[in-house]
DNA sequence: CCCGGACCTTGACGTGGATCAAACCCTTGC
DNA sequence: GCAAGGGTTTGATCCACGTCAAGGTCCGGG
């Protein structure tokens, strides 16, 4: 079980420099769009930039906490395993999400790369005295948290209640949900993981998965493109099949 | 759908004034453990203590949220709906816990009583004015949706990959081990709840939760005892059970 | 260009839990 | 005491999705 390993990260120093936040491309989705140019500052100075491979571990469950990342560009995964292997997902990053908070002192899920990602990267100890300086960017952590408490829960309704057909629309109205508020284009939607992901986000089977994107497609719902885009052909339709209505 | 009535609520006056925050008995639970005892009576003033009799709708999934509790005795259940009726419990709250935050203006779930239930009311608007004043509370509130979050993702590992019996089992540690953080007993374990609620939490049917009840009955895990009391007969094998192991 | 391996799709079949349908409690009210 | 109505249990049957097993597709490396 690989920890974080700085040895696979491509040395960051440099970038550091040349990309402080007052550059960067997700700030306003992000804790730091609280803060002003000042504080930002004292931000930057305990942060560091840093590139992984896909497929890289950052840190597993039960691992010390001791460093937070703010997702710049790519993809993570969160996950939980039983003992026997099975695996829930829990989340996908997308740029500007935050990761690594945790109530002990250790995560509570492990964290993954799902296509090559940039990360800034903190030490939780010089952040808590931050937050503690800032109490602007305790509030925006605290209505991130929130946030994320009331996707929670879109995600125990359609883990517990919903069909895999409706599963599967509501996972790829969400991503399209996320990209436009990214500001990217929303309609062919880019699907960067794997069917297997998929399908431990879901509570379903790769072949479950499988099956329902061909169903959808061939009831032209949706079509597959190049690259993992997924275009959806019927907003509407897949906003009701997404409900069960 | 009824929406909040305070008709139906005993008037709370008196007991306002003879329970303050001071003897509060739930209150090294929640958000007020981190106050002194002179921000403990700003917060008094603000608030009203109400009490509900069992299935009495706080709230519902829509409403505008301008009306936060803490629930003081009693237990409550949070649930989302799918329009054609499938339900989807995404939390009971005991004494100690907190409800009604939310992140637009609406509330993201309903809030019913599942047994009688007192309650400590705020006005959504001066709470976020007294958090602007103690940064302590800010930061409890912070603390105590970061063990919410935790608790999500265990939940969504229960719902996307456990089996029914493990799934039961879980849910029977989960009510053991928050009575025992309230400094109840925690072993026969009070499950207030009925059999339908219990399905809806847990993603199953009531048929099923009944049916894995008296399987762990006859194969001597649990026992049922008068009064909606459950005793956990074989501790180890519950654990194992609750984790697939 | 061809090979190997990872991922994805498709098919045949099995099953855990849902559904449908009674009975069987308990209360509570008359 | 008895009837009515909600919750619970139990049984019989069904089906959505899982499991098992091939193939198919794509891609990177020799």
């Amino acid at each position: 079980m690989p920890s974080f390993d700085l040895g696979r990260a491509r040395e960051p120093a440099a970038q550091t420099e040349m990309n402080p936040c007052g550059a960067c491309p997700v700030r306003s989705l992000t804790v730091c769009a609280a803060l002003e140019a000042e504080e930002l500052r004292r931000l930057a100075e305990i942060l560091q930039n840093v590139r992984f491979d896909a497929s890289h571990t950052l840190f597993s469950e039960g691992d010390t906490a001791d460093i937070l990342y703010n997702v710049t560009s790519g993809t993570v995964k969160l996950y939980k395993l039983l003992p026997d292997g099975r695996r829930q997902i829990t989340g996908f990053l997308l740029p500007g999400d935050f990761l690594g908070l945790s109530v002990n002192e250790t995560y509570a899920y492990t964290a993954e790369t799902v296509t090559p990602t940039t990360l800034c990267r903190f030490p939780r100890k010089k952040i808590e005295a931050l937050l503690e300086e800032f109490p602007k960017m305790q509030k925006r952590l605290f209505s991130m948290a929130s946030n994320e408490l009331a996707a929670a829960q879109d995600q125990m309704l359609l883990l517990g209640r919903k069909t895999a057909k409706e599963k599967i629309c509501s996972f790829l109205l969400l991503l399209s949900q996320r990209a436009s508020r990214r500001g990217h284009k929303e309609n062919p939607v880019h699907v960067p993981m794997s069917r297997a992901d998929i399908a431990d986000y879901l509570g379903l089977t790769t072949e479950t998965v499988s099956r329902t994107f061909t169903q959808l497609k061939t009831s032209r719902v949706i079509s597959l493109l190049e690259g993992s885009k997924v275009q959806i052909m019927d907003m509407d339709q897949m906003l009701d099949l997404a409900e069960g209505a």
